[in-house]
DNA sequence: GGATGGTTACTCGGATAGGAGGTGTCCGAGTTCTAAGGG
DNA sequence: CCCTTAGAACTCGGACACCTCCTATCCGAGTAACCATCC
């Protein structure tokens, strides 16, 4: 079993876009710079959560990125489905039908033990990731990490945010 | 998140060992018949699970494989960690040291907070999967598989079934 | 001075190559069974 | 009739191609900001 990178680039941003006012949005590129990766291929994966509708993209000059809802309100559960697909990570090929003694398939109406066991886990998986949401990381990360490191993250924030187009920044919290 | 489905086929095989009397042995031919799958690509994954101390091969002509130890003693997690490794789904790349505003590695004792999240829920998976039994499997397919295909199982194991080399098949369960 | 239109530059979006890992297959090493030959 | 020994067949074990998916990149479409021009 393997995830991809662009899983933890995605919460990654996703944390970081949280600290944003509302309304303000992070390009791709300051996301890039921000944690050393590829801006090319870290769009890509920006694009699929716009996608999937965890980010909202503003284009043209001074757009970016920035959170679709409320950070409280999108859990690592809905950022890895979006990055990994929905579908089961356990796929039963019903191999039990597949013998030279196969019956027919109304033989097998309750679904295959192993796969039910298999699906059981992966219920107590996500169920993990969807009670945390990414303003618990934030919170966590605000709570423990090196007080230099949240300066650095402030002082990157004010440098790179792009204010809400139109009207002046508002705090509508 | 995908598993291989060499997953599948290893439990599959497990549970059918499990029913053999003890010292007997099932060739991996038969067991490639028995759910229509590829006898070489099979025997890969056979060949994982006895270098992981779950299975046991017996060499030579009437060889085999059996299950190392009691069925109730394997779990689904051993045989999804054989197949597809012990390392964590999530490989956390510390791109929070990435950026150019890193500091030294010294400042960041403690883990980070995603991957923290993501190593809980695969703990949650794992032990969901550490639960259940290739025992608890058999119990199921007895209780709720069509009697036919509990009594083609039986067939089937009394046509293939390799006797424990050297001394009659003796029961010391 | 203010409004307006065109230009420009920047953003995201989709389509396109490269590489790692899972999938599938083959042939060789080892071991046991068989059978023939000799005592 | 029993033991020895050589052969053969069957088993598992490791090494070799193929294919799908993740990784990485580029160029094009679209949009808002900017600036010069006109009123």
């Amino acid at each position: 079993m393997r995830l991809g990178r662009g899983v933890e680039w995605g919460i990654h941003c996703a944390a970081l876009l949280a600290e944003l006012g509302p309304g303000e949005t992070l390009s791709a590129a300051a996301l890039a710079l921000k944690f050393g990766l590829s801006p090319s291929y870290l769009l890509k994966h920006l694009k699929t959560l716009t996608r999937d509708g965890i980010l909202v993209s503003v284009p043209g000059p001074a757009g970016g990125y920035r959170l679709a809802r409320s950070a409280a309100r999108i859990s690592l559960l809905d950022i890895v489905q979006a990055i990994e697909g929905s579908g089961p990570a356990f796929r039963c090929c019903e191999i039990r039908q597949h013998g030279p003694e196969r019956l027919p398939p109304a033989a097998y109406p309750r679904p295959c033990a192993i796969n039910a066991a298999m699906l059981r886990a992966e219920r107590a998986w996500r169920s993990a990731l969807a009670a945390e949401s990414v303003a618990d990381i934030v919170a966590r990360f605000h709570a423990e990490a090196d007080p230099r490191s949240v300066a650095a993250s402030r002082e990157f924030l004010a440098r790179y945010r792009r204010p809400q187009r139109g009207r002046p920044e508002r705090a509508t919290v």
